[in-house]
DNA sequence: AAAAAGATTAATGAAAGGTTAATAAGATTA
DNA sequence: TAATCTTATTAACCTTTCATTAATCTTTTT
């Protein structure tokens, strides 16, 4: 999904457990920074650039929330969460309030904590790459705006009909796999049937034609199966 | 902030929960809409625009799963919450694998409740309101004044009725972007049905004869969806 | 070679969209 | 109070769009 590593900063007193999430939360693909107390975690502010904060409330020199407060000072925008066994209502609220992205009670589940994270982080950086990436999908030398149902290639451009639109994003998504004319059907019409088939025939024809200005693409028909939209390299 | 009300959506079978969530996050300040079933919910989705929904797993009639999944092919984007009894470790991480926003366990502290949807708001991509408030706006050779809701181009100008001007405004805020009729009819007119989008086609026409002066720009219709103003480069 | 499946182009008809005019309801003016 | 004006809605009518179906030809399989 997204290329670059994304960089946590785990504030945790305690060895074992601080231990155990920053090796897990590293087999996942994180690039994690293990401070030991507040102070630690404060000072690596200043070397790293983090996308991603996780505080303990309880530690040994400064309370995360103190933790929160400083890093809210210093870096302006490092979103934080905290991770603790401190369930109480007032510290939840407390840590909201503060402006915590989430607030986990301990014991948590290591997978559950990863997740929950690779969904925090994706939601982060959200207008600039996310919804481009979605509005429009490349395709060989072809552009597809989903929103105007555009095909571009050069200064040509072909608009497309629902349908059309349908299947091609589908195919796109499926890249160089076989699409079974029943997964197609059922995912575009809701039913498998014989006439339903035949329509789908006549949009893969039109597709076709749209994407010829390309050689390195087709549509290629599986007997029986369905159909895979190749790339060549 | 944002001046508007929030609106939620709460699927949720319990009469009890049900009726408490609801009181209370309309105390709050949010506009509450609540469905006792998973179809209900789904059916609401085409007369409101919301801002969060809150699913409860275990319904009658349909997985709360399921509903998310509906949620995720008919509205674009909005993003849901789980709210649940069930608070198996597959659950959760179904959860998020389908999109969740956040996954909740009961008992939940109605306080807790609220603070995390709020969180969770602010933190949402909100509408680019700012150049809402701006007083005149430009469209290609264009100038729209929206206090005297006049349109002018060189030394013409036409009247706008306020029907015509609202669309216009909100055309422009959503330049080359496709506005559905949903969209703009919930938005306009507070409803969505038939005779209004009849409406909002006589008004598309009496908008694409005032800006016939400038050629870069064009009214278009997406078949079955909605309208895109087209400004050309 | 026969039969089945697929490809392509064209024909069709229902639904959606576009435009202009009529209507009704509210506001304004006389 | 009646007459006029304004304007959103509704109606009437026409055009366009597009998924489906049909018709015809080609390819694949057995």
């Amino acid at each position: 999904m997204n290329a670059s590593k994304k960089k946590l900063l785990l504030v945790e007193d305690d060895p074992t457990l601080g231990y155990l999430l920053s090796e897990y939360l590293q087999m996942n693909g994180f690039e994690v920074v293990w401070a030991k107390t507040g102070a630690l975690g404060l000072e690596t502010l200043d070397q790293h650039l983090f996308d991603l904060a996780i505080l303990d409330v309880s530690l040994p020199d400064m309370d995360g929330f103190v933790v929160a407060s400083k890093i809210k000072e210093n870096t302006a925008q490092l979103p934080f969460i905290f991770l603790t066994a401190r369930a109480l209502k007032v510290d939840v609220l407390k840590g909201f309030a503060l402006g915590a992205v989430d607030y986990l009670k301990k014991p948590i589940d290591e997978e559950e904590l990863v997740v929950r994270i690779k969904n925090l982080i994706n939601r982060l950086p959200q207008e600039q790459e996310a919804t481009a990436q979605e509005r429009v999908l490349q395709l060989g030398k072809y552009t597809l705006h989903k929103e105007t149902q555009e095909l571009s290639i050069n200064e040509h451009t072909q608009k497309l009909t629902n349908r059309e639109l349908d299947l091609l994003v589908y195919l796109i998504l499926h890249k160089n796999e076989l699409c079974t004319h029943k997964a197609i059907l059922l995912k575009l019409w809701g039913a498998n049937d014989y006439f339903n088939k035949k329509s789908l025939n006549v949009f893969v024809s039109h597709l076709r034609k749209y994407l010829q200005e390309d050689p390195s693409l087709s549509i290629e028909n599986i007997h029986r199966k369905g159909f895979i939209l190749k790339e060549e390299a």
